[in-house]
DNA sequence: CCAAAGATGTTACACTATAACCCTTTCTGT
DNA sequence: ACAGAAAGGGTTATAGTGTAACATCTTTGG
């Protein structure tokens, strides 16, 4: 039984934007950490699509909606607190930031990436943590934390290119 | 049940490094692939030890070790060689490269990494491949490829924070 | 030997990320 | 309200990682 994650179906993706949104400020308001203008600003950038991005192309768009100069500190540090909130996770492999669609508990970086169309989809699977610490625990390895990136092709393209 | 991989444990290096080097010839000819000198020499030093390297660490040896001035291109060309070969893995999250001390079959790259002695050891379990397709697959995924980096302690390590 | 392909040298540059310093805003306790 | 502390953000410069492009040298196969 296979089920398309949401991401890689037409959706109304404006949903997303809201839902993620609405749940960062709940949490940083929980939390007692402040979701500033600009942090938000750079949420909603990085949930512009489900497509990670790098820390220039948000800068880039950082500068060009706001109409002034800003420097790589700026949006570092952004992407550092959203980060350490959970509310983005950082794909290695693309050296690219991508919104988390569930910050309310932390958990690893466990993503499929589509080559072709770029998209990003996030995988929760007890079964697969299980598995990970399982093969941790065999090594007398405290585990801590791990991330795991897979590269392919999504339904939409995958049958692009089978055509 | 848990077995210390040997990476975490003391014992005889020069084994790991003389069986490296001698299966990169192998595989090399077999193949009809080039190992150069150069490239030798970088996996030789790839493989100064379990701790993964980055490339400029590897070019400074480099240039220490030969005496002439040695540019970036150099190294990464090496690396591509042998990454392109399965004799090294790059570990994304580290932006390093290490040795693969099974080079003779194309695997994914499976990493357990201590963050205290920077040994990292390659996980080969079927279980983890098969959990891993079978979320991807549930998804509706063409995998291609994966890399799984899990972060920890060592069993070393973690005795000694211990104590 | 010659031509073609492959490997390496060389220079310059692109992309990603952080250090250090300063000023402003927000919070905390009185 | 006030002073002091802490956090956020602007600015400049620089560190770290990786590639493009082109020249030169070496190996391979006819
Ligand atoms: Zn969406
Ligand atoms: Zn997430
Ligand atoms: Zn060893
Ligand atoms: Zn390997």
């Amino acid at each position: 039984m296979t089920h398309t994650p949401l991401a890689f179906r037409h959706h109304n993706h404006r949903l997303c934007v809201r839902g993620a949104l609405d749940s960062a400020r709940t949490l940083c308001n929980e939390r007692g950490a402040r979701l500033t203008p600009l942090r938000e600003q750079v949420l909603e950038l990085v949930w512009q699509s489900h497509k990670p991005l790098g820390a220039y192309q948000l800068m880039d768009q950082l500068a060009t909606a706001s109409t002034r100069r800003v420097a790589p500190p700026t949006v570092y540090r952004a992407l550092d607190f959203l980060l350490e909130q959970g509310l983005i996770h950082r794909i290695n492999g693309l050296n690219a930031y991508v919104g988390c669609p569930s910050p309310e508990h932390r958990h690893p970086s466990h993503f499929l990436l589509c080559r072709a169309c770029g998209v990003a989809v996030e995988i929760e699977s007890a079964q697969l943590n299980e598995t990970i610490m399982d093969n941790a625990r065999e090594a007398g390895f405290r585990l801590e934390s791990h991330s795991l990136e897979v590269t392919g092709l999504c339904p939409d393209c995958r049958s692009q290119s089978d055509a």
